[in-house]
This record gives C-alpha cells, structure tokens and sequence, in this order.
DNA sequence: ACAAAGCCGACAAATCTTGTCGGCTTTATC
DNA sequence: GATAAAGCCGACAAGATTTGTCGGCTTTGT
C-alpha cells in the first residue's frame, strides 16, 4: 500500500507541464525526465498513458512533445490516479477478478474496504491540479 | 496501491476474534486459518506481529492462542494498518530512505501526497472494531 | 533529406509480497 | 514426567508486480 512511483512520476509530470507549456507550446519527455530525474524511457511510458486517457495532448516530430490537454482547473487528480493505478486502485475481493467472491459478498471487511475507496476517490477527485498548484487542498 | 492481502488478512483474524474469542478464551492459527481460508503458516507471521505491537494477546501451550488485547472499541483500525503495513505507509520520499531529498522538501507533489496519507490516517483512527463489526462508519 | 521527437511492443532487472518449512519453546492435561 | 497442542522464530523459495531498458518504427518541422 504505497503510492507508486509511477503514480509519483506522472504527478510531478504534470505539474511541470502545468508550468512549462503555456500558449500551445510544448515539452518533450526528455526536457521532463531531465528536470525531474526520471529515466526518460520510463517516463514515456507513463505519459502516453495519460494521453491515451485525455488527460495530456501529443505532438509528434521534431519540436513536438506534450501540453495538458485541458486547463488545469479541470484535471482532477482522481483522474490520474485512476489512469495510473487502475480503476479499482485500492480494493480487490479476495477471491481474485474473474470468480466474485461470495464470501465476501457484504462481510464486514469488505464493506469497510469499500467505505475506505470512497473516501480516497471523494478526497482525490476534490483536488484539481491548479488547487495543487495554489497549494489549495 | 493496494491492500495487501497481509492487511485485509489482518482485519480479517481480528473480526474472527472479536466474534470468538470471548470470556478469556483463545483461538489457536489453525481456527481462524480454517475459518477464514488462509494459509495458517503466513496468517501466524500476521498475527505475530500484531500481538508484538499489543493488539492481540497470546496464550502460549496446549489449549492456547489468541485474543483482542483489549476491547474492540479501544481498537482503531488506523493501529492495524500502521503495524502491518509500516508506519509511513503511504507517502515515501522518492529521494530514498537514508538520503533525505532535498529536492522534494516542499515541493508541490510531496506535500500532496502528504495531506492525503493525513486524510487517509483520519479516517482509519476516527474507526473502531467495534464500529466496523456495527456497521457504525 | 535529416533529425527530433513521439509511439509501441518485447524483454530484463529488481523489488516486494506471499507463502513454506523446520525446529524450538511453552504449557495444559493425563 | 511424557505427550501433544500450540505459539515463536528465522531462513528460504515462489510468484507477482513494478520499474526500467532497448530497438526500431512513424511523424513532422526545418
């Protein structure tokens, strides 16, 4: 249960972009990578990512890379956590993906698992990237 | 991030427990594992280790076991989680444990991340056992 | 044409979680 | 006191997941 640093990367990816391409200019992986610390391979995959989910725009060749695809104000970061974690990031029934667990169906652990997402996903989806920015949360 | 099994296996021998355990009586491994669909021999590495941080009391011998170490309601379970999950659970800077990071002191991601572990951390304390088995959260 | 940059899939390394095992100690009971 | 049930403990192994690397392809501005 740690924030992984994919997670991380992603977050500290956006943020820079959130500060380095403004007016439809944009920043290549390896500008990122490089102020961040990041290995450039690595990184690239975890944008592409976020832009297959919307969040980032590409502009492929020369003079080309990534911009947020949305004003700050409207990222939320529930989004990326959910793009980068997976949807159901934090609970999974015991009893594995495919077969649902009729155990667990309504067991008390379960239940309060449940409760425990919610509270992440209300608490990450009240966050927008400019509120991050602001340092507003 | 995810629940580990470790953890939702800890909730779950404490919740067997609070039901079981009544009267100064113990519950051997070997019960709960059977009740609960766990290997005993990892279950035993759990329970150790919430018995050392003083959530579980242990009878040692024939006829021994365990049991809560206290009443259900003194138990939160922000307590479980911290045990087996580690203390800074959440949040990890990415400079490295020794080498504090003087590039994420403050930075906008890490303090982020931060608020969160400390809402997640709210959450978890401000629930009992006894609230979780009432359905009381 | 060229070079910069995104795109993509395969693979490799590292780490962490999960689980197993064997042998020891403690204690209730006969 | 012998026995068996049960906790205690450390080492190790298997499996899964995360993290990272690489090579080659495509796209596009100059």
């Amino acid at each position: 249960m740690k924030i992984s640093t994919k997670t991380q990367y992603g977050l500290k990816a956006i943020i820079y972009l959130a500060g380095n391409s403004k007016k439809g200019c944009f920043c290549s992986i390896k500008q990122i990578a490089e102020s961040e610390g990041i290995s450039p391979d690595y990184l690239e995959k975890i944008i592409s990512k976020l832009e297959k989910a919307g969040i980032l725009k590409a502009q492929k060749g020369a003079k080309g890379g990534y911009s947020l695809a949305m004003p700050a104000k409207k990222i939320k970061l529930g989004e990326l956590v959910n793009v980068l974690e997976g949807e159901n990031y934090f609970v999974q029934c015991l009893g594995g993906d495919k077969k649902s667990c009729s155990k667990c169906k309504g067991c008390l652990a379960q239940n309060f698992w449940q409760k425990f997402q919610e509270k992440l996903d209300n608490f990450l989806n009240s966050v927008s990237l400019e509120d991050l920015i602001k340092n507003k949360f």
